[in-house]
Order: structure tokens, then C-alpha cells, then sequence
RNA sequence: GGCUGAGUGGCAGAGUGGUUAUGCAGCGGCCUGCAAAGCCGUGUACACCGGUUCGAUUCCGGUCUCAGCCUCCA
């Protein structure tokens, strides 16, 4: 029984799909004008974890995840760049589509655009606008009017004369309540811009999001992630559109990420504390950075630093060397391990307790490997490689990921065979002194021997 | 000021009203020509002060500290 913390109740509550035969969920995406950084990195995975978590579960899932192409930073860039608003975001979708790849995050089933979905936008909009929650201002900008809509803070915990009191930026003269949000912003020259009854414009950022989610899940559906700072104001923002314009409730359970921090401090494109992906991976491989994201709980902060990746990397290297030389495509799945792994995911998505099995499984499995039960070992190492895959980890060929990194080795797979054969030569002879010779070469190269069962392997350190 | 959340052993990080998290690092041992890998053993950890309890790191109250939101943000 699957049980998910849900931000609008503070509380865990057991998971309950209005349809079982089609979970929807739906999670804020990236506003590409940018590489990814890890802040990014970790909505990605962890709500990959969910939507994999869910699909082990025996559900169909339907994961929508958004890509907010027009907006003011995207407008900002693209003109700094000299360049087509297009040009700049297609370029960094792609360039979001090889991290997710790198990070072995799977695509979601839709991925819409807010360019593709302006006339449910202006659709929404205009219902709004007849019931009352919707104006047009006299600068044409539209805003939706937060005093004609009750529940507003309820997702955030937050008192509507408190946040007015908490205002910490200039007033904007043309809304009638200073928390009321744009929903449609007025063209201003040369900018991009999609006719509408309010003329020229584009969508705020919000109601991008309502129309894009309820396009193709409904008004109605089951789980709605995103990044902490998106619960205010927009997902409160989401939410009153939403009800504002359909009259039905919007989602059942909310779910937000912690924070990566840099120093303790929130990593951020304003703070500019912030490392890409591909920073990273100069250094470090996707999968690495995967680990390093899903041993801490999805919702505590994440503190970014070296030390973290290199645990990441240590941990693959110890479960990666657990299932070398093994079979795992034909063994069975032990129940009781499968078992703990689903009892821990099922509470709120535990990856950090998840990953711990993984490491007890592979201890049982050096174990029976040396005692040399086979029937066991390849069981567990079945197990092993099948519950990685629920965390989207170790499928890749063991021997490959010990030998491979993020760097080029400055030796050889050849010089490194045949220096290991000289080596082997050596050792038959007892000349120990040229044997560790060799072997102190190789590791100078960042390669390390092991000598066992007759025969001597190597592995990247 | 309002609202969230957090403080766990050398580091990272789960969890629990009384019994081993897990990983890395360290120490001792087994194995090895020596290593590496692996295995075994090994750490008087739960911010502080009160309270409830036979018993609290775990529940309650207070204190301190930190982070986040209230402005774009994953």
C-alpha cells in the first residue's frame, strides 16, 4: 500500500488513483533558455523514481512533464543572444533531453509545449473572465483576482492578509489586489505574441501550466510534482485557476523536492551558486549523480559537494563489482528482498532506505558467491540488477562501468592487456619486484589490478 | 513580521517509544607473494532544557541554531 505526503495536508496519506486503470501525474518542467542545473537534475529524478515506483506497482501511469517555452527570461535571452525565441528553446530542450538520458531518466508519456497549447490557455482564461475570477486591467494585461477565489493559501499554508502584509515588491498599480497574478500579458513591440479577445499577448506563466496539465489529464487527476519553491505562488496559483475555471476539485496529491543546496545555501540561477549537469559530468558520470540524488529522501535539502559524488561513485563501483561475471537475465527474484524494496518505496517513496537494500543485497550476494551457491547467487544478482532498475540504476555491464568513466584513460585497453601479461609472466617467475612494478605503472594511470581465481582483472579507481 | 521544514556517530544519510540502518572513511582479523576486491569483527550518535512514561533520539512543551517560501526560480 502505497502512501505519499501530500504538501496540501501536511501529511501522509495512503495513495488512492481516481482511476486505477490510468494514474495521471504531472510535473512542472524545466523554462529552457538554460542548461540544467542540478536543482534541475533532481525534479528529474526523483519524480522518475515515482513515475517508475507507480509503473512497479502494477499501474498504468500517465506522466505529463511541461516545457515552458515562452516566458520573460526566455524573451531576455533569446534577445541578448541576437537569436529567434524558437532557435534558443528547441536548442536547450535538446540539450535537457541528453541530460535526462545521462541521468537514465526515462521521457515522460507527454511532454507539451506552452506554445502548443495557447487556445486551451485562452480558453481557460476566457472562462475565468465570465465567472468572475478574471479581469482585464487597463495596461490589457489580464489578472485572475485572488479576493473572488476563497481557498486561496491553502496549499501553501499562507493568510491572504498576511502575504499582502509580507509584500516585498513594488505594487503592481494596475491590479485591483496586489496578489492577484497575470494570466495574460500584453504584447509589448517586437515581442512574441498569439492573438486572443484581449488582444495581442501571451500567457503567464501559471495558467500555462493548469491548461497544459488539464489538456491531457482532465480537470481532475492524482499527483502533481515540482520543485519546492514552485508551492508558492505557483502551484497556489495552479490551483485556483483551475478550480476557478472548472468548478472541480484539481489534484488530490501534491508533492514537492527539497532543495540542492551549495554551503547550505539553495542553489540558483539568481544566487549564482549553481553547477550543470554537464559541469558535473566532466567529472562525474550521470549515474553517479543519480545515486547521489536518490540516497537522501526526496523531500529533505540535498547538500551539493565532491565528497557526496564520490561516496556515489564508491557505492556503484561496490554494487557494480557485486554483479561481475554474473548472469542476471535468468535467475528468479527473491521475494523477501523485492518485498523490502516495495515496503520502502511505498513509504513515501524512501529511495535513501531503497538504495540501502541494494547494498545488503549485494553483501548476501559476495557471500553466497563465495561460498558458492550458485542457484543463490544468480537469484540475488538477479534481484539486484531488477531493483536497480526500479531506481534506474546498474544496467549497465558491469565490466564496462568498472572500466569506464567520465575522463579518457591516458592508457590504452591494449597497452593495459598486455602490460598485465607481462605481469602474469613475472608472477610465474615469482619476480615480485617486477610484477609490482607494472602494477604500480598501471595504477599511475588510474588503473587498478586484482589478481583472483588464476586470472588478473582491471578496473578504473 | 507571517508561513514551511530541519538539527542523528569522522563524513553522508535512513529510521524507531525498549533490540544492527546503510554507504564511505578508520581500526583489528581472514584471504593474498604483497596488494586490490570480498568477508568477519569493531564506534558509549541522535542540538539544548523540562514533561509524559517502567523506559524517549523517537511523544508533548519551551529554548537555541539553520534552511526555505512570502519577488523569477526545480
Amino acid at each position: 500500500m502505497l502512501s505519499i505526503y501530500n504538501s496540501l495536508t501536511r501529511q501522509k496519506e495512503v495513495f488512492t488513483p481516481i482511476d486505477p486503470q490510468n494514474v495521471r501525474m504531472y510535473v512542472c518542467g524545466m523554462t529552457v533558455y538554460d542548461y540544467c542545473h542540478l536543482g534541475h537534475a533532481r525534479v528529474l529524478v526523483v519524480f522518475d523514481a515515482v513515475y517508475r515506483h507507480l509503473k512497479a506497482l502494477g499501474y498504468p501511469v500517465t506522466y505529463v512533464r511541461n516545457v515552458t517555452d515562452i516566458d520573460d527570461k526566455i524573451i531576455q535571452r533569446a534577445n541578448e543572444n541576437g537569436e529567434e525565441f524558437r532557435t534558443l528553446t528547441q536548442r536547450f530542450t535538446h540539450h535537457m533531453h541528453e541530460d535526462c538520458e545521462a541521468l537514465g531518466v526515462l521521457p515522460p508519456d507527454v511532454e507539451p509545449l506552452a506554445t502548443e497549447t495557447i487556445a486551451p490557455i485562452i480558453e481557460m482564461i476566457e472562462s475565468l473572465e465570465k465567472s468572475g475570477h478574471a479581469y482585464k486591467a487597463d495596461n490589457n494585461d489580464v489578472y485572475f483576482s485572488v479576493e473572488a477565489y476563497s481557498p486561496y493559501g491553502a496549499l501553501s499554508g499562507n493568510d491572504l492578509n498576511e502575504l499582502r502584509a509580507g509584500e516585498r515588491v513594488a505594487v503592481d498599480e494596475f491590479k485591483r489586489d496586489p496578489l492577484d497574478f497575470v494570466l495574460w500579458k500584453a504584447a509589448k513591440p517586437g515581442e512574441p505574441k498569439w492573438p486572443s479577445p484581449w488582444g495581442d499577448g501571451r500567457p503567464g506563466w501559471h495558467i500555462e501550466c493548469s491548461a497544459m496539465s488539464t489538456q491531457h489529464l482532465g480537470n481532475h487527476f492524482d499527483i502533481h510534482g515540482g520543485g519546492k519553491d514552485l508551492q508558492f505562488p505557483h502551484h497556489e496559483c495552479e490551483i485556483a485557476q483551475s478550480e476557478a475555471a472548472t468548478g472541480e476539485k484539481f489534484v488530490n496529491y501534491w508533492m514537492h523536492n527539497g532543495f540542492v543546496r551549495v554551503d547550505e545555501e539553495k542553489m540558483s540561477k539568481s544566487l549564482g551558486n549553481f553547477f550543470t549537469i554537464r559541469d558535473i559530468m566532466k567529472e562525474y558520470r550521470g549515474e553517479e549523480i543519480r545515486l547521489f540524488m536518490l540516497s537522501s529522501h526526496y523531500r529533505s535539502p540535498l547538500n551539493y559537494s565532491t565528497a557526496q559524488l564520490d561516496n556515489a561513485r564508491n557505492g556503484l563501483n561496490r554494487l557494480y563489482t557485486a554483479l561481475r561475471d554474473l548472469d542476471t537475465s535468468t535467475g528468479n527474484i527473491n521475494e523477501g528482498y523485492r518485498e523490502r524494496f516495495d515496503n520502502v518505496m511505498n513509504d513515501d517513496f524512501n529511495t535513501a532506505e531503497a538504495t540501502a537494500v541494494l547494498f545488503e543485497l549485494a553483501r548476501e550476494l559476495n557471500l553466497s558467491r563465495e561460498s558458492g551457491e550458485i542457484t543463490r547467487v544468480d537469484e540475488l544478482a538477479s534481484t539486484l540488477r531488477n531493483l536497480g532498475e526500479r531506481l534506474g540504476l546498474l544496467q549497465d555491464d558491469p565490466e564496462e562501468w568498472l572500466r569506464g568513466g567520465s575522463t579518457a584513460l591516458s592508457i590504452s585497453e591494449e597497452m593495459i592487456e598486455q602490460m598485465i601479461n607481462e605481469r602474469t609472466v613475472a608472477r610465474s617467475n615469482k619476480d615480485w619486484a617486477e610484477s609490482d612494478r607494472i602494477r604500480d605503472e598501471l595504477k599511475a594511470h588510474g588503473v587498478v589490478l586484482e589478481d583472483k581465481a588464476g586470472a588478473t582483472t582491471w578496473r578504473r579507481e
